[in-house]
DNA sequence: TAGATTGTTAATCGATTAACAATC
DNA sequence: TAGATTGTTAATCGATTAACAATC
C-alpha cells in the first residue's frame, strides 16, 4: 500500500466507504462501481476514484470493484486489521455506553481493560472487560502494549490524566472529554469527539431553515397587504 | 446578522470558537485578538477573521474582540440562544449517557421529553426529564413544538422510526444510530454522529505513525548491516 | 500620535470535478 | 467486438493565506 501524504478530507471519507461496503456485503452485493457508490453516498464518482487512487489500484476497468476485496483494502488502509488494543479510562456514562454498545471488535480493535476511581466498579467486569483502579494504570501501561486510550474521564481531570498518559508513552487518544486536547501535546495523536460541536452545527442549519421560513412568511404577508 | 451561504467548513469551526470563548470567559479574559485565538486553536488569524466576516463585524480595529460580546454573537449565529427544544428517542446506554451527562441547557437547548419502549423506563424520570412510551410519541409531536430529535434507537429500527418522524413534521435529527440517514429524507436536516468513523480516522493516523517507525527501524538496521 | 488589529481584497494553494486514454 | 468503467491528467472551483488600507 502506498503511504503518501493524504489529505484529512480523504481520510474522513474512508470510514464512510468502509461502512457502506459492509452494508453492501450484508445485502449480498458483490460488485460495485464508483458511480453506484457515489449515488449511495452522495459523492461524485470522480471523487471516489481519486480517493482510492491515493492508496493504490483496487478496481478493474469496465467492471468496477469487488465489494469484499475493496472492503478488505480499505480496512487495511485504516488499520482496522491490525488488532489494535485500546484501554478505556473513566467508566462513567459515556465510558459505560461505549463498553456496552460500541463493538470495538467489529472494527478490528480490542478493548483490553478499563480503569476508574470508583471502588464500586473496580474489580468488576463489563462485557468481558475488567475494570481496574486508576492507581494501577501506570503499571499497566508499562507492562502492556496499548495502542490507544479512550479517554472518558470528567472534564476537570482531563488535562492531568492526559499528561500522565503521554508521560507513559501513550501515543493516541480518542477523546470524549469536553476539553480540546488538540494543541498542547504535539506528538500525541488526538481524535476529539465533541457532542456539543455536532449539536451546534445542527442547530445552525435549523436556524437557517427557520429564518428562511420566517422571511418567506414575511414576504407573503407583505404581498397580502399590498393587495 | 447576515445570512449568506456559508461553507460547511466555516460552520464546523464556529462551535470551536464558542467553546474557546467560554473557556476564556471562565478564566476571566475579556479581550482577545484573532492572533491569540489562532494560537489557542491552531488556526491562522486570517482564517478566523474571514470566518467571522461571513456573519458581520464583531471586532474593533486596533483592539480586537470583547470576549463576552463575541461569545454572544457566535451563540446567536449558531442558534444557541433560541431555546430550541429537543426530544430524545431511545433511552439505551447512549441515550442515557446523553441524559445524564450532556448539558443541553448550557448550549441553549432544552431536552423536554424522552421516549422508549422499555416498560421499566416508561413513567420514570431522569434529571427532570420524563420518559414516555413510544406509543405516545406521535401524539406528543402533534401537540408540542419539537425543534429537533435526538435519535438513539437500535440500528434496526432507525429507518422506520425516522420515517415516522419525518411523516410527523420533524425537520432535524441528531443521529446516534450507526445508520447513515444523510441521503434519503431530503428535506430533513440530519447530523450524524458516527463513533466508528471517528475511531477509524484515529486508527489511520496511528497506523501511519507505526509504519513510519517501522520504516525508520528498517533503514537503521540496513545501515547497521552495511557497516 | 504611534501602535495595534480589524475587515476585506487579491494571491495562493489545495480539493473537487471533468475528461479521456487504457483496458477489462 | 462493443460497452463499461477504471486510473489519471488537466481544468475548475473553492478555501485558505497574505497583504494592506482603514481606523480604533
Amino acid at each position: 500500500m502506498k503511504r503518501v501524504k493524504v489529505s484529512n478530507n480523504v481520510i474522513r471519507r474512508m470510514p464512510r466507504y468502509l461502512r457502506m461496503l459492509d452494508e453492501l456485503m450484508e445485502n449480498g452485493v458483490n460488485r460495485v462501481s464508483s458511480f453506484q457508490l457515489g449515488q449511495l453516498l452522495g459523492l461524485t464518482p470522480s471523487q471516489i476514484r481519486q480517493d482510492f487512487s491515493c492508496f493504490g489500484e483496487f478496481g478493474q476497468q469496465g467492471y468496477g470493484y469487488i465489494v469484499s476485496a475493496l472492503r478488505e483494502q480499505i480496512a487495511s488502509i485504516l488499520g482496522a486489521d491490525r488488532g489494535y488494543s485500546a484501554v478505556l479510562i473513566g467508566v462513567g456514562n459515556i465510558g459505560r455506553a461505549l463498553m456496552d454498545n460500541f463493538c470495538f471488535s467489529s472494527w478490528g480493535f480490542s478493548l483490553v481493560a478499563a480503569f476508574d476511581v470508583n471502588p464500586a466498579l473496580i474489580g468488576t467486569n463489563i462485557n468481558g472487560v475488567n475494570i481496574y483502579s486508576m492507581d494501577d494504570l501506570e503499571t499497566y501501561l508499562h507492562n502492556n502494549k496499548v495502542d490507544m486510550v479512550v479517554l472518558a474521564v470528567p472534564k476537570d481531570v482531563a488535562i492531568p490524566v492526559t499528561n500522565m498518559l503521554t508521560a507513559n508513552g501513550v501515543e493516541a487518544i480518542w477523546n470524549f472529554t469536553n476539553v480540546d486536547l488538540t494543541a498542547p501535546n504535539s506528538s500525541t495523536i488526538v481524535e476529539n469527539v465533541h457532542f456539543s460541536d455536532s449539536l451546534l452545527s445542527l442547530s445552525y442549519y435549523v436556524s437557517e431553515r427557520q429564518d428562511e421560513k420566517a422571511a418567506r412568511a414575511a414576504r407573503a404577508e407583505k404581498a397580502e397587504n399590498n393587495q
